[in-house]
DNA sequence: TTGAAAGCGCTACCAT
DNA sequence: ATGGTAGCGCTTTCAA
């Protein structure tokens, strides 16, 4: 049922080097001949085999992503789906596809990476901020293979990466929720160590610095459980907090359920502001304030460098920041609520 | 930086041909030698290439699924983002990777597949449900390309599939309804022709019949903002149900919103059930009914299915019934509530 | 048990 | 402008 070059050109009574040029768009074949080999190809339904083709040309056209998280865990985080549904959104415009591998971390990663680059399985790799990267980032590099991190280098200058300002992004949530009149703003963040966080937590700091002596910061696992859990202790704190920056939409939909527990309100007894503006955010009355990353940005940036790279072997920027925008409802809105 | 081999074959001073029989552990090679070579190829760091690899085997090892959803919608379905991950969760047993690709439908989805499989890019296809599959499925079956469907082969006895019993699903969802004692139960589906929602609704009628006169059937488009509308606009009617079986989670969640705009309360002047028991379900207070799919048995079933059929060519069972579950939770306790 | 050699289907180079 | 041909790195005969 497979229909090789070979049998086009002796259909075509060509040779089988005039067909490959055939369909490389050589403009040094015959117009005749090309017709007649294309609507050979077109009648017998040619398609080249990508395998041969990338044995030869040295590129899959595949673009690896590795995903680490613990199993089951990816359905429950929207910046993950979101992201994948971006990239390949992106890709269906070009001519890569992706390929998805999941990790439990640690040294599991490394053989998924070892597995798909090494093998030649895929031209480039997409790695998503992770805490214990730097064995894998140093192997990459050291064997230049061509990636590009969606997350903070953590100063390492020769990393492509992208990566949305954390930092500011910390500290635009915190902010907005002092000038909405919250007065003892708290952030619940992920267990320290996780970048995105610490630097979300360090924008927090420097929101509040002159404006509000404690600062109140806890950390919760990842999910919806655990945010809850958190968010129940320490709404019962007797000087409890009247804003809350919580790192993560899904968390912080943990919190809200927290907060209808004890019969706070939201946002007269407490404000919220999270981050990644997901689709979690329409489903509370009023909505939840959240600050978007850029998904789309951020995957446009890192697909079109990883394909450069790819491609050209070299780009001169390389680290991209993607700016972030706070999304404002209901869940913040103090002052128009007690109007 | 590449090793092939050749090379390894030169350092152990072998034939190419001995390295190839030590790395498919061929039984048949010394074990000095066999020491020799994979300590060699340790040192070396040696990879066989995966591309060299498949064109001669003529297996890739990657499966593929192909996302058939406008851009940017897959973040915001929590089936899609389980499916994928409980996929990548499973084949990360085996040595087997996903390609995953989107398609924006019609015929753009056909030229995907075509990419994927007339390329021998991928060893086989996972397929999900949709709405008009007829061409693309009768081309596979044409082309003996190992496919495996998620969803109703709608009769079609030769294709592979594995399936939830959504008549059934949609029939539990509806007598739990009833039997907590609300009296007018609707349902809210897709729009008609996409199976699943189809199915539902046929055993939503099959439920109600001789217990409820009216039928209540609805249909929106995917997603909160369509579903929330039409919620709007039938909690509005004079005789309003009381009872709302919705065909996914992340549309019940739009019910939920516009029931809350409406000030009715759930489950007490509202009782709702929905599908898939997402993630989504523990947002609202006391939780959302939901008929569990049972996605990771689902996956299970397809995932191994497809790759019998990639190594041995044959299956003896066609088509797979997974279980579905009713997960009761706050939305639909109208007997608890009201005591 | 091992080696030599024939391809897999393609790209790209060298002739003509 | 076209054809012949040499590989890409591997698996798998076939001989020895």
């Amino acid at each position: 049922m497979k229909v090789t070059q070979n049998d086009i050109a002796k259909f075509a009574k060509v040779s089988q080097a005039t067909v490959s040029r055939v369909l490389s768009g050589d403009p040094k074949v015959d117009p005749d001949i090309r017709d007649r080999v294309l609507k050979i190809m077109g009648d017998k339904n040619y398609r080249a085999d990508s395998r041969a083709r990338s044995l030869r040309s040295k590129k899959s056209l595949l673009l690896g992503l590795v995903i680490n998280r613990p199993s089951g865990a990816l359905g429950d985080d929207p910046f993950f789906s979101g992201l994948i549904s971006e990239i390949i959104d992106y890709l269906r415009g070009s001519h890569y596809h992706l390929c998805l591998d999941a990790a439990n971390g640690g040294n599991g990663e490394a053989a998924v990476y070892d597995e798909l680059l090494r093998t030649r399985r895929v031209d480039g790799l997409i790695l998503v901020e992770s805490e214990a990267r730097d064995q894998r980032i140093a192997r990459l590099q050291q064997d230049k293979f061509p990636f590009v991190l969606i997350g903070n280098p953590l100063g390492c200058n020769e990393i492509h990466s992208v990566d949305n300002d954390n930092v500011q992004a910390g500290e635009i949530a915190t902010e907005h929720l002092i000038s909405q009149g919250y007065k003892r703003v708290g952030i619940i963040g992920a267990r320290s160590g996780v970048t995105v966080s610490d630097d979300r937590i360090a924008g927090y700091q420097k929101a509040i610095r002159g404006k509000q002596n404690d600062h109140l910061i806890w950390h919760a696992d990842f999910g919806l459980q655990a945010a809850q859990a958190t968010a129940r202790v320490l709404l019962r704190l007797p000087n409890r907090p009247d804003g809350i920056v919580v790192i993560d939409d899904y968390m912080a939909m943990g919190v809200v359920a927290a907060a209808r527990e004890l019969g706070i309100r939201i946002p007269q007894d407490l404000g919220l502001v999270s981050f990644n503006d997901s689709a979690l955010c329409g489903l509370i009355d009023g909505g939840l304030t959240s600050v978007s990353m850029n998904i789309p940005g951020l995957v446009r940036i890192a697909c079109s460098t990883l394909i450069r790279l790819v491609e050209h072997d070299e780009v001169l920027v390389k680290r991209a920041i993607e700016g972030c925008a706070l999304k404002i409802r209901g869940s913040s809105m103090r002052e128009v609520n007690l109007a």
